[in-house]
DNA sequence: AAACCATGCAACCGCCAGTAG
DNA sequence: CCTACTGGCGGTTGCATGGTT
């Protein structure tokens, strides 16, 4: 037996949402809070299914959506986050082809191939829009996904840079040979390249099938990587430059970063100097409109707009209180409806 | 002015994990 | 334990808009 698409259900409206149809959205939400999204298309009178009402709430009516173009530090932000969580994509591929050529030998590929997907879920392997969002309040991954394939991919590829590895184009097309099967780390985390302390690289041989692992990207993770760059190099700095080093090398550097790097999340004056000092521009030389700055500058932006966090004590909250929950948004709900409607 | 093209964005689709019955 | 439902996510599509010929 088949499963029905939510959107399977008869006279269900698709398509472009009317000034209406938000209206009658926001209002129960605001109201009731979401709750059972099923549930909500009936209570609010409105002809769609659960799942495109959640869609728009979430990419559209939320209060704390921050509207307008990205600023240079958000697309700086959003290239580094996407060179960390979206290049375990590379990596799988990796392993899925060696996996794919031990398997054709054994005569038991396909079903073996099956199950090991399956099994040590290589499928939830992506890109993690979502994860990318959470680092910039306001934004939906909607949004960044969408400015990623319309416009960051563009750009990088102007600048030489494979927008898949964050290596230079020139390295890609020779192909990985150079370093032999084993996925470079260090040109997969241009990061480290840039700043410090760098944060320790996956250990891909634990921890890359794992689907709980990550990257330390807690929420005190994202402006950390930026905040600690001095003596104003980021312009002189070029693109996924790879230094040749030994393995016994990498290794030593690798404990010796992770060291630091424990060090330097445990110790909030270190984290507080690093956020201080923070000089995003220019990691990756993008010529881009100037643009107001959210980020850097929270007292410019309006009062409804989400912030970037300056300092740890203020980042930490945003971990417990997830954006999505419309019930901690009751003041931004009040008055977004205030002026959506005027009447409240 | 019309046709064509490129771009950006909103929304849909399909899959997956978690969970309640 | 099994099934169906729900929410969440990433990839893709299609439309609206603006620019170019």
């Amino acid at each position: 037996m088949g499963r029905q698409s939510c959107c399977y259900k008869q006279k269900l409206k698709k398509g472009l949402w009317s000034p209406e149809e938000d209206e009658k959205l926001l209002r129960h939400i605001t109201k009731y809070g979401h709750g059972c999204w099923s549930s909500i298309p009936k209570q609010a009178g409105l002809q769609r299914c659960g799942k495109s009402c959640r869609l728009r709430w979430i990419n559209y009516l939320r209060p704390d959506l921050k509207r307008g173009t990205f600023s240079q530090e958000e697309e700086n932000l959003i290239i580094e986050l996407h060179a960390v969580l979206g290049n375990r994509y590379i990596h799988i591929h990796v392993h899925i082809y060696i996996y794919i050529y031990i398997y054709i030998i054994c005569f038991f590929f396909l079903f073996l191939l099956g199950f090991l997907w399956r099994i040590l879920g290589f499928s939830r392997f992506s890109i993690r829009w979502s994860q990318i969002a959470a680092r910039l309040p306001g934004r939906t991954d909607n949004e960044i996904k969408n400015l990623w394939n319309s416009c960051l991919k563009k750009k990088l590829k102007q600048k030489g840079i494979d927008p898949v590895t964050h290596k230079p184009l020139s390295e890609v097309e020779n192909g990985e040979g150079s370093g032999g099967n084993k996925p470079s780390l260090v040109g997969h985390h241009p990061i480290h390249q840039y700043t410090s302390p760098p944060p320790p690289p996956p250990k891909l041989s634990s921890n890359w099938f794992n689907p709980e692992f990550s990257p330390p990207m807690t929420a005190s993770y994202g402006p950390l990587y930026y905040g600690t760059t001095t003596g104003g190099s980021a312009n002189s700095t070029t693109w996924g430059l790879v230094q040749t080093q030994t393995e016994e090398e990498e290794e030593e550097e690798e404990e010796e970063e992770e060291t630091k790097w424990t060090e330097f999340l445990n110790n909030p004056l270190l984290m507080a100097a690093a956020l201080q000092n923070q000089t995003p521009q220019s990691y990756y030389n993008i010529e881009i409109k100037s643009e107001p700055c959210y980020l850097t500058n929270s007292s410019s932006s309006s009062s409804n707009d989400m912030w970037w966090p300056q300092t740890q004590q203020q980042q930490l909250p945003l971990q417990h209180e997830p954006l999505q929950n419309p019930d901690i948004c009751g003041k931004d709900m009040q008055r977004l409806t205030a002026a959506a409607f005027g009447h409240i």
